[in-house]
DNA sequence: GGCCAGGCGCGGA
DNA sequence: TCCGCGCATGGC
């Protein structure tokens, strides 16, 4: 057993080999905590849901129903592959909201990750009509603050479940539509929201794009392939040259 | 002090 | 459809 539901606000997680809340937020994918705590114990994780979650929602949130063991074991037949995962084995992909996994990653582009982040931990993601051009321009978001006032009005407009019957092209198309989604954004928001978990798209940043040679393509676990090379490349810097 | 950042929108060919 | 360019602004 990887996880079990203790009740309504607590989940004991057993299988320490596949979570680990510091890769998880250090791979690139969230840029703020969720609304739990997560404590360590020697024999499991005990994770608390705090604010307005529960343990049903925080199940979903960290897709425990997956077993990224055997992902890991299907991955690790790439061997360039086999250095990122041992480093990062802990890395889950999270099932987000997804106006959150939108706004996010609309502003994490051509932005420092350091930047970005603290401008994201402004944000109340529960109240985004509130906000004008000159509201996100005071956070930090620069020259995307028009995109985003026009990307949150084209959300009000989006049906999730209609999206999430698309093919990932259909999909891609569909969501570069919004203000201030291209290819990389779309396909952050592929692997990342909630709706879609598209385990085998891979966003291709300027860090991927130099390790491109060692991702496997068409994998139906290219994005989470994907995720552990990001996560190797932003923490051993110097590896590019040794996968 | 200059370059860069998990790219994207836009105008011109 | 495909290029080239400009872009706010902090981090380093």
């Amino acid at each position: 057993m990887i996880a079990e539901i203790i009740d309504n606000c607590t989940i004991y997680i057993y299988d320490k080999t596949q979570f680990n809340w510091y890769q998880i937020r250090n791979s690139g994918q969230i840029f703020r905590d969720p609304l739990c705590e997560i404590t360590e114990e020697p024999n499991k994780i005990i994770i608390k849901a705090t604010g307005n979650r529960d343990s049903k929602w925080l199940w979903n949130f960290f897709d425990l129903d997956t077993d990224y063991n055997k992902i890991k074991s299907e991955l690790a037949k790439f061997p360039s592959l086999t250095e990122p995962i041992n480093h990062g084995a802990g890395i889950r992909i999270l099932r987000q909201p997804l106006t959150e996994t939108i706004i996010s990653f609309i502003i994490s582009a051509n932005n420092n990750i350091k930047r970005f982040t603290k401008t994201i931990a402004q944000l109340d993601f529960d109240n985004l009509g509130k906000y004008s051009e000159s509201d996100f321009s005071a956070m930090g978001c620069g020259y995307r603050a028009p995109y985003l006032v026009k990307a949150i009005k084209q959300l009000a407009e989006i049906d999730e479940k209609e999206l999430s019957k698309l093919p990932n092209t259909d999909l891609q198309k569909q969501l570069q539509k919004i203000s201030g989604v291209g290819p990389k954004v779309a396909s952050c928001i592929m692997l990342f929201a909630d709706p879609f978990h598209r385990l085998d798209v891979a966003p291709v940043d300027t860090w991927i794009a130099r390790a491109l040679p060692h991702l496997p393509q068409n994998h139906k676990y290219s994005g989470i392939a994907q995720q552990y090379l990001f996560y190797y490349l932003q923490h051993l810097k110097k590896g590019l040259g040794k996968i």
